[in-house]
DNA sequence: CTGAAAGCGCTTACAG
DNA sequence: CTGAAAGCGCTTACAG
C-alpha cells in the first residue's frame, strides 16, 4: 500500500537509498563505504556491506557520472582496417580500464579518409564526455585531431607519436634503441649489405626506422651501395605490397645479403616475395621486422623482430588519463627468432 | 554579476537550457528539436539548430541516461587472446553503434578462466546498466554467463553460438551451407581423400564444421577409408597446431588429396606444415579453411575459404539490442583463392 | 563518524 | 505546438 510511489519507471536496480535503509543508515554512508572511505566504523562498514551482497547493489553508473561530472569512461579509435596491433592495444587498454574502474569506448573511424576521425568525435563520441581520449599509430600523428582535443580541454594520450614535441603526454617506445639493436643482430651475423622499403606516405614514423637504420650502417662507416632502397607500391594490402618490394630488392646483382621491413606484415610479405624467389629464408636471406604484432607469429619462419610492449603502453596510456603524468618512453625488445641467421659463405 | 550562482563546478558543456534561452525557447523544445520530434514548427526549430550551431551543443550523455534509463551502452567482451575474427567484430559493432547513436563497450577477460567473462560482468559490466549485452564466440556457448544475464534482465545476443535451442536472440551464420558449398568445391575438383582435423576441446560449433563435412562424404557413398582425422595437440598457437595437425595427416601411405581445416588459422598452419613436407600448395595438396579471417590474408597461397559476414552479423547483432527481433541467419561466401586446385593425375 | 539538502542535465508524463 | 514540474540516483559541500 505505498502512497504517493512515483509515477516513473523504477529501473531493475536498488539504489544506495535501499542498501542504506536496510543497513540502518543513510544512502550517503553506503557511498562512502564503496568509495572506501576511511571515516566509517568498523561496525558500520560491516553492516553495509552485508546490505551490498544481499541485495546485489551496484552504483548506478549515470547517476555517478552525471553527479560527478566524470564518466568513468575512455575512449580509443579503432581504424576500419583490421589491425592486430590495434586489437592488442584494445586488449590491453581495457584491461588496464577495469582494473582502475574505468571502461573502454570504441569509436570506429575510417582510415582512409582523413576527416573521418574528426568527425566521429564531433558527432558521437564529445557527447559522452568520456575522461580521455586515447590516440593510437597512425592517429596520434594527427595534428588537427590533436588540437581539437586540445581546444576541447578532453584529455587524451598519444600512442608512438612521430614526434614528442607537441605538449599532449604521449606514451612512446623506444623505437631507436629497437632500430639499433635490430641492426646490430643484423651485422654480427655478418651482413653487410641490406635492403630497405619505403613505407606508406603520410607515416612519418615508419620513415624514421628506415632513417635510424641508416644511420647505424653510416656509424659502421659503409659506402652508400651498402643499402638499396624499395619503392612504395600499394598492391591492395601491406602483405602483398611488401611482396613486390622484395622482388624490387632481390632482382639484379645487387641483391641484398638482408632485408630490414619497416613492420612485421611487411615482412612478412618480403618472406613470402623471398620464398617465391627461391631463396630460403634466413639461408639465402635474412629478414627483420618491427612490432611483435600478430603478422611476426604468422610469418614463417617465425619472424626476428623488435617487441613493443604495447600491453604496457596501453596501462600508461590509461594511467596518464586517469591518473595524470608525464609523458613515458618504454623500453622494446629485440626477439631473435628463425628469420635471421648468419650469412652464408 | 550572477547573484545566486550555482556553488557546484560548472562543467565546460552548453546545457539544453542555455541554448533554449538562446533560442527563445525553452530547455524541453531544445530537447524535442533533437529528438526529431515532429510536433515543433519550422520556425522554432530552425531558430533552435541554429543556437545549436552556435554553442556547439551536445547533450550530456550521463544526464540523458539517468533520465531515460538507458545507457545507449552497448558491451561486447573481448578475450586476451588477440583474434582477428574479434576485431572483424568490433569494427562492425562499432560502426554500427554509431550509425544508431549508441556506443561500444569493451570488456576484456580471459579466455582461459571459464568465470573471467562471468566475474567481469559481476564487477565491472553490470553496473554500467548497458543497453545490451554481445556475446561473440566462444562465450555465445557459455551457458553460465547466459543464464546470469538472462536472470538479470540483460538483453544480450549470441554470434553464432553452437545451438541455437536457448531462448536468447541469436545471430547465426549458415555454416552448414558453407561447409557444403566448401565439400562440393573440393569434390568437383576430383579429391576424394580428405584429412581433417580435430579442434580443440570445448569448442563445438567448430566440431560441428567437421560433422557437416562427414555427412557431405556420406552422402556421396565414400568409404569410411576416404577421410583421415588428425587428432587435436596444443603446440602453444593455432598455427603451429595446424601445422603438428598437417605432418599427421600427411605422413604414411593414407596422405589426402585434400585438407579441411576448421578454421583459417589452422588452416594456415596446415600450409605451413604441408609445404615443410616440400608439398606445393595446391599443385599437391589442396588446402580449405573457414571464417575468412585475417589469417586466410595472411596465408600464403591465398586461402579458398567460407566468409562468414561478420559486418552483417554485428549490425544486425546490434540492432536486435535496439530495436529487438527474431534470432537470424546470415548467408555465408564461398571464397575461391590459390590454396585449392584440380587433383593431379 | 554520519546525515539532510541541493544539484548534476536530462526525460517523462501532464497541462495548457 | 510548447512549457513547468518532478524525478532519475548519485556526489558535493556543509552541518552536526
Amino acid at each position: 500500500m505505498e502512497q504517493g510511489a512515483s509515477p516513473r519507471r523504477k529501473g531493475p536496480g536498488v539504489t544506495q537509498e535501499e542498501v542504506g535503509r536496510l543497513a540502518g543508515v543513510s544512502g550517503k554512508t553506503v557511498a562512502r563505504v564503496i568509495a572506501n572511505d576511511p571515516h566509517v566504523s568498523e561496525a558500520t562498514r560491516e553492516k553495509v556491506e552485508a546490505a551490498i551482497r544481499q541485495t546485489g547493489f551496484r552504483p548506478n553508473f549515470a547517476a555517478r557520472s552525471l553527479a560527478a561530472a566524470k564518466s568513468y569512461l575512455i575512449a580509443i579509435f579503432l581504424p576500419d582496417h583490421s589491425s592486430l596491433y590495434h586489437a592488442d592495444l584494445f586488449r590491453s587498454a581495457a584491461a588496464a580500464c577495469a582494473a582502475k574502474g574505468y571502461h573502454l569506448l570504441l569509436e570506429q573511424y575510417e582510415a582512409d579518409s582523413s576527416a573521418s576521425a574528426l568527425e566521429r568525435y564531433d558527432i558521437s563520441l564529445r557527447q559522452t564526455r568520456c575522461d580521455g581520449v586515447i590516440l593510437a599509430p597512425p592517429l596520434s600523428n594527427d595534428r588537427q585531431l590533436i588540437d581539437r582535443l586540445t581546444a576541447d580541454a578532453m584529455p587524451h594520450v598519444l600512442i608512438a607519436p612521430a614526434d614528442a614535441e607537441g605538449r599532449s603526454p604521449a606514451v612512446l617506445a623506444d623505437e631507436s634503441a629497437g632500430v639499433i639493436a635490430l641492426f646490430d643482430h643484423l651485422w654480427s651475423l655478418g651482413h653487410r649489405t641490406f635492403g630497405l622499403c619505403t613505407p606508406p606516405p603520410g607515416r612519418p614514423y615508419l620513415h624514421r626506422r628506415n632513417e635510424i637504420f641508416l644511420q647505424c650502417l653510416a656509424g659502421q662507416g659503409a659506402a652508400a651501395s651498402a643499402v638499396k632502397l624499395a619503392p612504395f607500391r600499394w598492391e591492395g594490402s601491406t602483405m602483398l605490397s611488401g611482396r613486390t618490394a622484395a622482388r624490387f630488392l632481390l632482382d639484379g646483382p645487387d641483391s641484398p645479403d638482408a632485408i630490414f621491413a619497416f613492420n612485421d606484415e611487411y615482412a612478412h610479405g618480403v618472406m613470402i616475395g623471398a620464398q617465391e624467389r627461391g631463396l630460403p629464408v634466413p639461408d639465402a636471406l635474412s629478414v627483420a621486422g618491427f612490432d611483435d604484432g600478430a603478422a611476426a607469429q604468422f610469418a614463417w619462419p617465425p619472424l626476428t623482430t623488435i617487441r613493443q610492449p604495447l600491453d604496457l603502453m596501453a596501462k600508461k596510456a590509461v594511467e596518464l588519463i586517469t591518473e595524470g603524468g608525464e609523458s613515458c618512453l618504454c623500453a622494446v625488445e629485440l626477439m631473435v627468432r628463425q628469420s635471421t641467421g648468419r650469412k652464408a659463405d
